[in-house]
DNA sequence: TTGTATGCAAAGCGTTTGCAGTGAT
DNA sequence: ATCACTGCAAACGCTTTGCATACAA
């Protein structure tokens, strides 16, 4: 297996990515990295994606109900809090710390994802019920 | 908006779930129901398992990575555990506790999923690599 | 020059919806 | 007798794949 190719694309993606403020989805990628890479193309986006997490250089982030979102890989440990009204996604610092008590006898723990359910300051802020 | 009828199909899908060792999804649901309802087309197990979710006789279980599993309500607060080997997703008692220290200042927390993964007890036993 | 990378379009896959017939009320 | 429920198939949205061309090496 041959190292990927520098291309424009591929930078794109990456670039897009390090210079987010949280975890991109596919879509949101591609409209951040098309600034970068005229004419790119989705299917791009998701061979690119593909392939960093691969590289170890992207992590996949999970949200329940949601399309999975990457984001750089290398950062501290932290999890995540989704807002239930705007749907954005932020990250947070801290984990409840050692889980291995919940993990039943004889299974190994590898990892664990956290999501934090809510509302985000600014839609906490605002009245009930706004579009 | 009507109460739901009693049919055969709805009683079939909360039947299996209620008697299921764990979250199922669509399609096993489907595999389980259609013994008790001979013919049990898939769009029907998806319109009553939201149904069931908007009436609160089921909760939706995300998994990272997988499709949507349904349980009944009413349990125990607890979280899961995925085995990423033979991804089977069990059941674990306990809670790490109040989360709202990793809360950001401004928002608030509504609900909160842990997802465990790793090797559960069967796969743990086995040599790496078995199919 | 060689073969990966690209964009487009088509295919997949899980889920949702439209429709006419079925059946609970 | 109504009208919600059902199964089927078509539609959908997201992701993957096939293919001919473009371009990094």
């Amino acid at each position: 297996m041959p190292a990927p190719r520098r291309t424009k694309q591929r930078a794109a993606v990456l670039e897009t990515l390090t210079g987010a403020k949280g975890p991109l989805n596919a879509q949101e990628i591609l409209r951040g990295a098309s600034e970068r890479s005229e004419g790119l193309g989705l299917a791009t986006v998701y061979r690119h994606v593909r392939s960093l997490c691969e590289a170890g250089e992207l992590v996949e982030v999970h949200v329940p109900g949601e399309s999975p979102r990457y984001e750089p890989a290398g950062r501290a440990h932290h999890h995540h809090f989704l807002c239930t009204r705007c749907a954005r996604l932020f990250e947070v610092e801290g984990c409840p710390g050692n889980l291995s008590h919940l993990t039943p006898p004889g299974f190994r723990l590898d990892r664990h994802e956290i999501t934090l359910m809510g509302l985000c300051d600014v839609c906490n802020a605002k009245p009930a019920g706004r579009s």
